[in-house]
DNA sequence: CAAAACACATAACAACTGTTGTGATAACCT
DNA sequence: AGGTTATCACAACAGTTGTTATGTGTTTTG
């Protein structure tokens, strides 16, 4: 096994932990302990806490964007941007689980300008991910011609954004199928007139 | 000074040292060192830093809802709810203060049941004051009575949201007036013609 | 096959944590 | 005025934290 994989176990027993009991609660020990291991496997993939702790926020970017960057085949242009939103709503429990680990560090990174900063460029870089989809959809003539792929980005994530707290704060859930419903309603509203009719 | 005004000063301070260095850096000693003082004091007024926490974080529940109820008179019934959901809006350095306590204390309820669970209580707390807005709104023939007020109400909360979480993970971040206009814009929509067309 | 690098376990460290108890001073009440 | 309570300061406690050093097998390498 490689050392980057290992790393990735530590991260892992560190996200299992963060789940169970909270962040402030991942120790050293407590991530080894999950691991079934001492601290000196923790410590010997990574130099201090800082760099696990920023190896495993890392880890929320990397799954995000690897959940969206899942092979959606033959759907249309509707879906594919649906399917790329989706990544970010809690449909699953694997989804759920890098929903409140993103949480997690978020609170984490309140009075932590450097962690925060982090955060904000990672969200710029899922936020890319969409804009570049959103012109190449444009660039096909698959959605309307006539609007702004950054700013329809930034609502769309503004709305994913909002629907996934919902489902951390709110009791009245909304199904997996409602969220995806309200997004490919928004979406249906920025594709072309053509597009639209066809689906 | 009463007691549980002194319990405020606690509190403010906790908030405070939340804002400057975090919410696991906010210790006893921490806190009573942002007061001037010693352990002594918050030992005295709280039991146990559970309660402390817990207190702290019910301010952030009744700062919002005492902002929420912020006297707006004579403005019209768009302006009304622009100005109850503005609450969330991180638009001042008071709003923008809430708003990263409570994400601190949401990360924190990650992976502790009990304390999302309070989240989600004052979540719904809030959540009742705005449906009850919207329908008296509605009884005063002043929006749209073909709506469901719950409906609305979670829609409205789930753009507030996106909005606020925006803000703190963006670098593109909408102006004050930006973010207001994206919560009038929805809730013109949501107007009786009538008044619609009088605003 | 020897030497070096790796992958851990273990233990010890200083710093920090929440909690508790004691005591001193001030306010308050009868 | 005298007793009681409220309000803190201070110190000590046991537990936990991240970090570091040392030791010990196990691979890998030359």
């Amino acid at each position: 096994m490689s050392q980057h994989d290992r790393r990735l176990e530590v991260s892992e027993a560190a996200w299992q932990v963060i789940l169970r009991e909270g962040l402030d609660h991942a120790s050293m020990r407590a991530i080894a302990q999950e691991m079934g291991c001492t601290t000196g496997v923790v410590t010997h993939y990574f130099r201090n806490k800082e760099e696990l702790i920023l190896f495993a926020l890392h880890q929320v970017t990397a799954r995000l964007h690897a959940m969206m960057q899942a092979t959606t085949e033959n759907i249309s242009a509707t879906e594919q941007l649906v399917a790329m939103l989706s990544a970010f709503l809690p449909l699953d429990q694997e989804r759920q689980a890098i929903l409140k680990v993103w949480v997690a560090f978020l609170g984490y990174a309140v009075g932590r300008d450097s962690l925060m900063t982090e955060h904000q460029e990672s969200a710029a870089q899922l936020r890319e991910l969409i804009i570049q989809h959103l012109q190449a959809l444009q660039s096909a003539h698959l959605i309307r011609t006539d609007i702004d792929p950054e700013v329809e980005a930034n609502v769309l994530l503004t709305l994913v954004n909002g629907l996934s707290l919902d489902s951390l704060i709110q009791n009245t859930r909304l199904s997996s199928d409602q969220q995806v419903d309200v997004i490919r309603r928004y979406v249906e509203d920025i594709l072309s007139p053509d597009q639209k009719r066809s689906v």
